[in-house]
RNA sequence: GCUCCGAUGGUGUAGCACGGCCAAGCAUUCCGGCCUUUCGAGCCGAUGACUCGGGUUCAAAUCCCGGUCGGAGCACCA
């Protein structure tokens, strides 16, 4: 290679975008992903149930579903089906589904033990009160009581002898730390509210950060991905962990992404529901995974892009632009061609001869055939209308895979055919096309007709000069240029 | 305000732990051209970035200090 140095510097170096290793893999890892059940998952989730999925993929092990359920007052009961199916269909591989309101017993054990080790004492003190003294690192009087007596108000917390806000269960921390939100965090509460799953059963509950540091030893977490907004929490945990001497897991933490133009808050989408504005947790105008399944996106589309975006801690702004052009590398083989006219204007042919056309079904797969449709003398087409008010008098244009036009008032004129690679090309539709009507993510829809050969088919088809939908009935939802 | 985190082209990322091979790679978009009877695919080309200021060093995107900007947290939510 010395005599011929240029043809190494030629060489690309073809990059593909991989993860990078995890530390202290000892073997084989057991990761989660811990959504609350407030709903199904949106876009936004699809980002940790795929990282902590690759990894799993990569090193072997075990990938569990946490549903967080501990705050009654935020449950959707549906959430606890939604939200596997939708990894289910992310191709996301849960091994092992753990349910936090099933475990109550577990925490209360726990939570006993620590009281007798002196790492947690009860509270009974107002929410303001305490808050106030932990700004000013001042110990609560409670802090300092005997195991005996905290175990005693735990079985009085426990019996409801207190009501809601009355007395809490406090984990003990640094009173000096420089985040007064690490001070001294509150382990569990108590909410009366009906738990969708236990119902009545349970008063008291445990905070995420109790929840979450119990159930992270205890399902033997190795590694821990999620996002910056868990940055303080992480911390929290590991007073936990110290303090029972449990061994402490590798914490990634992925920066916040913005995604524009998109619908997401669980709340709002909720209410729309509620109020009609949408059709349901999958209507095309959302950011849930099941909207855009129903739009055509593929589930490698995913994967493809929070592969790419890696697991930096720096913010990010999604990118719809390279979303869709990962999706549409993946969709096109298999996309068949049609035409599609929007606000469809019937336009009279001079033609005196029968004209046929032969347009592919798909210009890179000419095995698939063709389209082709007779035009008789003298007869018209569909021609969308908007393109039509944009031509001038006497433009020639070419009717995709038909034939050359001129305009002439209010209708077409033959042109014989001719090698002007400058025409402007236009799809149009013969008159025995059919109706339907295209919803768009941005709430708007367009009606127009489709080619006759289109009908029946499903799936995500290329209209031609117009976009990929994903075709149903009588109907189609807009995918993506 | 306090605590913590971050900053590479329009966008997303690689590189930064071990300074030199980085006059910065890849992807996407935009712009030009070729091909094509799609505004799709393919091909070619072009523009475009290390937040700023100091310091250390023969050498800094990479290390240190400071500023600016952005973000998160400051709940008996997750």
């Amino acid at each position: 290679m010395e005599e011929f140095p240029e043809i190494m510097t030629r060489e690309k170096k073809e990059e593909k975008h991989e993860l990078p290793e995890l530390e202290n893999v000892e073997g084989k890892v057991v990761m989660r992903m811990a959504p609350s059940p407030s709903g199904p998952l949106h876009i936004g989730h699809s980002r940790m149930a795929i990282l902590n999925d690759e990894y799993v993929k990569r090193y072997g092990g075990e990938l569990i579903l946490r549903i967080e359920d501990t705050n009654p007052n935020n449950i959707d009961p549906d959430a606890y089906d939604m939200i596997p199916q939708d990894l289910n269909w992310l191709g996301v591989n849960v091994t092992k589904k753990v349910i936090q309101s099933s475990r109550m017993d577990i925490y209360y054990n726990i939570a006993r033990d620590m009281i007798r080790k002196g790492i947690l004492y009860i509270l009974e003190k107002d929410q303001a009160i305490f808050h106030d003294l932990k700004l000013k690192s001042i110990p609560a009087e409670e802090r300092s009581y005997t195991p005996e007596t905290n175990e005693e108000k735990f079985d009085k917390l426990l019996s409801g002898y207190y009501s809601e806000g009355e007395a809490a269960v406090v984990m003990k921390t640094d009173l000096a730390h420089p985040n007064p939100s690490v001070r001294d965090w509150i382990a569990f509460r108590i909410n009366t509210a009906p738990h969708p799953l236990t119902g009545n059963k349970y008063i008291l509950y445990p905070t995420m950060n109790f929840s979450v540091s119990a159930d992270d030893h205890l399902l033997g977490l190795t590694h821990i991905i999620r996002g910056i907004d868990h940055l303080v929490n992480t911390e929290k945990q590991k007073y936990m962990f110290r303090a029972n001497n449990w061994k402490i897991p590798e914490y990634y933490h992925y920066g916040f992404i913005s995604i524009p133009d998109t619908i997401l808050k669980t709340t709002v989408i909720k209410q729309g529901i509620k109020s009609g504005k949408y059709s349901g947790w999958d209507d095309i105008r959302l950011g849930t995974i099941m909207a855009l399944k129903k739009r055509g996106y593929r589930p490698e589309t995913f994967r493809k892009y929070w592969i790419n975006s890696g697991m930096r801690e720096s913010n990010a702004t999604f990118s719809w632009e390279i979303f869709n052009s990962m999706n549409r590398e993946l969709i096109d083989y298999d996309a068949k061609r049609f035409f599609f006219v929007k606000d469809p204007r019937e336009v009279k042919l001079n033609n005196t001869n029968k004209l046929k056309s032969h347009a592919a079904i798909h210009p890179g797969r000419p095995e698939l055939g063709y389209r082709e449709y007779e035009i008789n003398p003298k007869s018209s087409i569909y021609f969308p209308s908007g393109e039509f008010e944009k031509l001038k008098e006497n433009d020639r244009i070419r009717l995709k895979d038909l034939c050359i036009v001129l305009k002439n008032e209010k209708e077409f004129k033959y042109m014989p055919e001719d090698n002007d690679k400058k025409l402007k090309i236009i799809q149009w539709v013969p008159l025995n096309s059919n109706d339907i009507k295209i919803y768009k993510p941005d709430g708007t829809v367009d009606d127009g007709k489709i080619e006759p050969l289109a009908s029946g088919k499903k799936g995500v088809v290329q209209l031609e000069r117009y976009g990929y939908v994903n075709l149903s009935e009588h109907m189609g939802f807009y995918l993506h240029r």
